[in-house]
DNA sequence: ACATCTTAGTTCAATATTGAACAAACACAA
DNA sequence: TTGTGTTTGTTCAATATTGAACTAAGATGT
């Protein structure tokens, strides 16, 4: 826990954390995540798709017949921001929206074929662009980065 | 490499990818990450400061005198944007632009006093937030991720 | 000197994203 | 039933972000 190399703080001058292996590995993740998103995003423009759009589709082919809150919630987005996408996303025809038996505010999701079609293609050229950068890692470090992030989300989400 | 776990596909209801290591590995990386922009948000709005700003700040405090140009390429954000959003914080008084003596293009970019010690304060605060979250980690661990990320940096540089 | 190419920064219109206020539907207690 | 509080989704105005076109200033080659 000792930050302090030599003795106590010169107290005014306080030392910047760029040195901290916490700061400095931590820098490394966000740099990675986004120089990641220029890659997806790019990979997706070809196919006409956005990145916030795939998000929705990916969501939704993994778990079909969300409501737009729970959506909203996995994606960490508003929900205003669902209904503003989602009529767009319908009309090009790649969401459905059907009412809910139980409750009548409930809207629930659904890809159409096509939406699905092109949600499985996308991901499964993600998947190569994965494929690509991640084999500069084992499988057992790629498991443990995802055991360590796992366990940093956890803490992040218990301490909300 | 096999992601075929019993022999080949049924051809036409090709696998989810969820399954799979890197897959569902790298989703936690990007988890872990938008939970923690939502952390360090609120720290930030606190103090008033937007986290566009603070990347400003924090990248002008490590490397004064920066180019735009230089810093829009580090923040992954267009030339545009910082274009926009430097004259509301030099009117805010955190962030001076000086003429570069050498190329009369150039405005180098350096924080005030004021907006210095605004700086300092919320990376201390982040580097508190970041305690908090990474006490999930041994040192060690810690230090892999970093090592790890830096691999996957690389090779999406590289790639490019 | 001159034409040409590149780079730094700005402007502006188009797009995306957010948050607050709202309406409708549910839940539940009196 | 009626009233109160909560949840779902929508609307709209305010903000943020992007990309393309532009200006001004270097760099380079003839």
């Amino acid at each position: 826990m000792s930050n302090l190399p030599k003795g106590p703080e010169p107290a005014g001058k306080s030392e910047l954390p760029w040195e901290r292996p916490r700061f400095k590995n931590w820098l490394a993740v966000a740099r990675v995540h986004s120089l990641w998103a220029q890659r997806l995003s790019a990979m997706l423009a070809v196919h006409g798709i956005r990145m916030s759009q795939f998000d929705i589709m990916a969501n939704l082919l993994y778990e079909p017949g969300m409501t737009q809150q729970r959506l909203a919630e996995k994606i960490f987005v508003g929900r205003s921001n669902l209904s503003m996408a989602l009529p767009d996303m319908e009309a090009t025809g790649w969401v459905r929206r059907e009412p809910d038996g139980e409750d009548r505010r409930v809207r629930r999701l659904y890809l159409t074929p096509e939406g699905e079609r092109v949600a499985r293609q996308a991901l499964a050229e993600e998947c190569k662009l994965l494929d690509e950068m991640m084999e500069a890692l084992s499988e057992e470090e790629c498991n443990l980065v995802g055991d360590m992030m796992r366990r940093l989300g956890d803490r992040l989400k218990q301490g909300a």
